[in-house]
DNA sequence: TAGTGGTCTAGACCACTCC
DNA sequence: GAGTGGTCTAGACCACTAG
């Protein structure tokens, strides 16, 4: 551990568009990512660090609270703030939105409707829904997304019609009912859930792959004002998707709070 | 779109060890998630906010902030605040630490290395490492990781002993590479690729699955300093192994800075 | 008990953008 | 031009905790 060089030398040529803490933050963290700061390395008190910056006390702070929220810094009373331990090997990988993901690889993206269905909740919907739907109503659906015509995902969908007002109205036919929700149902949270599966032959057949292939199944369960809302099962091919993160060391961070 | 109810007033009793900040982006987000402010709903201003709270306008403006970092509002200067609307279903998924997982799952983590090579650079390292690492030396690496000493996961790994002092007088005969990384390299930040696959006889025989089974496959990408560190491929049995994610409408925030 | 970070305030200036 | 959020400051008090 050599002697790490030292921080605060403003930099004569702000960047436009940032601000000082945003400043103070990449500076700060180049110094642990390069090394500069080993793990461990204690920084000088918030004050010093402040004045040397020539800021004051509270941006300073703005900035070492969001190093330490990124996981970058440990921060104590008393014993002041240290450089982390890189920690485990974790990260957070994005899931993201079919229709906006078949967009994004330059293709048209489609949704046709194979199967509708209003029907009494049984015992096997908390495959998808994590518990049973008791009795009532629920809306059944199956689809397949596309992708210039070509099968990208399927999907099977259910719709508690008392959360999402319309529902019964809807006939999906070519609308996804992701789409249609997010407009319908206001403000929701959901559980994910992503594993690897072999394709039973109904679902090889539709997706045009051979029997057992290997897909990718996520499962997003979305709640409501306290009653579920909807779902849903999608899979898609393993050879052709995946998903992708590029992150640093936070495996948390988000909205976890709710 | 009936008259939400209105904010600010204090809750009689504080819970303990919430800040004012914490309580008021709590307070907002159950209006949000409840529905009584609907997306669109226009926010009063700032500074009415932070009287009708009682606070700051900053602490106000923190809170808000907050808020609209995750997703829940939406801020432009001159129109004022809103709540946004709901977004397309993103979410983000957690990769957990593979000793920590195996122990959280109350079960005994054990590694067992297969096979160990020093050896040049090859244009098939390619596919762990993003780019070809050149004709210099790498270390190349086979294990199993193992829970109650049944197989957990299979890790093929290419390891830049430039950037990893110490790596070639490590045997890892027993040592997780990820572990012993952990502690040889100060920071480090990573890319991943998560996708399905089928598991080849050789996979299947040592994951004791049948062949062809689908499983996750999870490629990890180190960098620190502008080099590369370590490329692994983490091969887990689907049917065992799921990715979960909680989470509210962000699929972003997060250290995607660096 | 003293040092440190955590938070809050009142006021200020600026930048953006809609009118 | 005026209204809004974005940021910063100087100072203050508090809570926690290591010594």
């Amino acid at each position: 551990m050599s002697a790490p060089a030292q921080p605060g030398s403003p930099p004569a040529g702000l960047r436009k568009g940032a601000t000082r803490h945003d400043h103070i933050v990449e500076d700060i963290r180049s110094f642990i990512v390069d090394g500069r700061w080993p793990p461990g390395f204690q920084l000088p008190v918030e004050t010093d660090l402040a004045e040397r910056y020539g800021v004051s006390r509270m941006t300073m702070n703005k900035a070492l609270g969001q190093l330490a929220r990124e996981g970058f810094l440990v921060r104590r009373k008393k014993s002041g703030t240290q450089v982390a331990q890189p920690r485990a090997e974790s990260a957070v990988v994005a899931i993201a939105d079919i229709r906006d993901e078949v967009r994004r690889s330059g293709r048209a993206h489609r949704f046709h409707l194979l199967a509708r269905r209003a029907r009494p909740g049984r015992e096997e919907d908390a495959l998808l829904l994590g518990d049973a739907p008791g009795s009532r109503e629920v809306l059944w659906l199956q689809g397949l997304h596309l992708a210039d015509d070509h099968p990208f995902c399927f999907e099977t969908r259910l719709i508690n019609p008392d959360a999402a007002e319309g529902a019964k109205e809807q006939d999906f036919a070519d609308l996804a009912p992701g789409a249609w929700l997010l407009g319908a149902v206001p403000w929701s949270v959901a559980s994910h859930r992503v594993r690897a599966v072999n394709a039973t032959a109904a679902e090889a057949k539709l997706l045009e792959l051979e029997v057992g292939e290997a897909c990718l199944e996520i499962v997003r369960r979305t709640q409501a004002a306290g009653d579920w809302v909807t779902g849903v099962r999608l899979l898609y091919p393993g050879s052709e998707h995946q998903l992708v993160a590029n992150f640093g060391p936070d495996a948390g961070g988000g909205p976890s709070r709710g």
